[in-house]
DNA sequence: AGTTAACTCTGTACGGCGTACAACGTAGGA
DNA sequence: TCCTACGTTGTACGCCGTACAGAGTTAACT
């Protein structure tokens, strides 16, 4: 089933290619084959996403994978896309842009702590995918009541999305954060030797940022303190540009 | 030599550890090992930037590479550091903080484009290296004129220079671009089959961004944008909380 | 009904990767 | 002089993605 991905994107599509019918009934979908290394992801990490991992995941032969999937790069783009599928896209109602625009950013961020290899998989290919289409279009929408061409509208919803991602990309759980306890002890000595009094700027903003880090509160401070500018820039084009 | 990489990062500090006198001596030092690799890494990539291929590059056998750098993971992050060393601070002067933050904007994208294996590196240990401090403390300066606290002038830091790296990933030239007109070529035909006519606001906004991408005028376009909206959003600051 | 062609499934194999380990060579300190 | 710390190297192991060829299975065609 050498389909091409944009036929696998949109294989659920009435238009899609189902493939011949002769020789036997492959006996899993392209689909399920997503959907277990969304799962093997989520729980393990994308790096445990490997092709032989997958077809023991599946209870298939390592090669067989590749009746479903042409290539591992093909495979990580199915994963986003079938992660946008998978987003819960509510009606705006009446509420404004302000509103509108935190409910995205909310999604967004919720997704993106929900499946952290997200930020991983940068493939241009995905745009063309069902479910990165569809919340492609319902995003847009949040930005209607915004005096925007349609090129600046792409630009703010980008200017937005990009702001969420680096909030989650912070936020990640980092995978030497086992470590970092111990590396720490043996390293705060040395390092203090090495700076001496340099940068004292440095030392004391840094100091203080990395306690408020373990603050536990302090994810959710940032996230308001981004938030806020990225929606109070967008708001002078709400009152057009004399503003 | 399995000094720590602390120890590694921070070599040319007079109180780092030089290791013993026996031995022979090494025909090659740290800094070239990384010096190489970001080379490597400028022309041809950072997935090729291999043990084998630093070893082959050096004049040296494949595991004499770990003579000078523990592992893989830790040359990244000395190669990331020996990048953000190499930056130039340029003094302030008495310019005021919307023209500094332009500048440190300005900078970090010129960095990032000549660089862009940068975007790929994410290890929290870079934090500790002198390169990486110095730049901190600097670009801390600029933010010297707008009253915030120091976790507050830490987060604005990371909200602009977040905004650059986005920028920076958006312009990164896609390892398959070569091959995407003729991708395309294949697929808008069945594409336009998919979708008929769904989600009519994003075939139109997406189908403006798209051909403002190949206007070549775009990326600027994008980055006065952004960066205007990024400005004026630390613009409040600077009034005080009452604006 | 028999043949053929399309399709799934699988095992083997190749060239890459990071790196553990042991052997060997080389130099200063005792 | 011998010891010992250190640099250098080759081999080997267990991973990875995937090309390829063969075997088995089924519907369509003659």
């Amino acid at each position: 089933m050498p389909r091409e991905l944009i036929d696998l994107l949109w294989r659920d599509h009435p238009a899609a290619p189902q493939g011949g019918t002769r020789g036997p009934r492959s006996r899993i979908t392209t689909g399920a084959v997503v959907d277990a290394a969304c799962t093997l992801a989520d729980t393990e990490g994308l790096a445990t996403v490997t092709v032989r991992r997958l077809g023991e995941a599946l209870g298939i032969s390592t090669m067989s994978v590749y009746t479903h999937v042409n290539e591992r790069d093909d495979l990580l783009v199915l994963m986003a896309d079938a992660a946008y599928a998978r987003m819960p896209l509510p009606a705006y109602g009446n509420a404004g842009w302000r509103t509108r625009v935190r409910q995205v950013a909310d999604a967004n961020l919720a997704l993106h702590l929900e499946h952290p290899w997200l930020l991983e998989i940068d493939d241009e290919r995905t745009a063309f995918g069902p479910g990165t289409i569809a919340k492609y279009d319902h995003e847009l929408h949040a930005l209607d009541a915004l005096p925007l061409d349609d090129v600046a509208r792409d630009a703010a919803l980008t200017f937005v999305l990009d702001f969420v991602r680096a909030a989650a990309r912070a936020r990640r759980r980092d995978p030497r954060a086992d470590e970092m306890p111990q590396i720490w002890a043996r390293w705060a000595g040395r390092l203090a030797g090495y700076l001496g009094d340099d940068y004292p700027l440095a030392q004391r903003v840094g100091g203080a940022a990395g306690e408020e880090m373990n603050a536990a509160s302090s994810p959710e401070h940032a996230w308001e303190f981004g938030l806020a500018r990225v929606l109070d820039s967008l708001a002078p084009a709400a009152d057009g540009p004399g503003a």
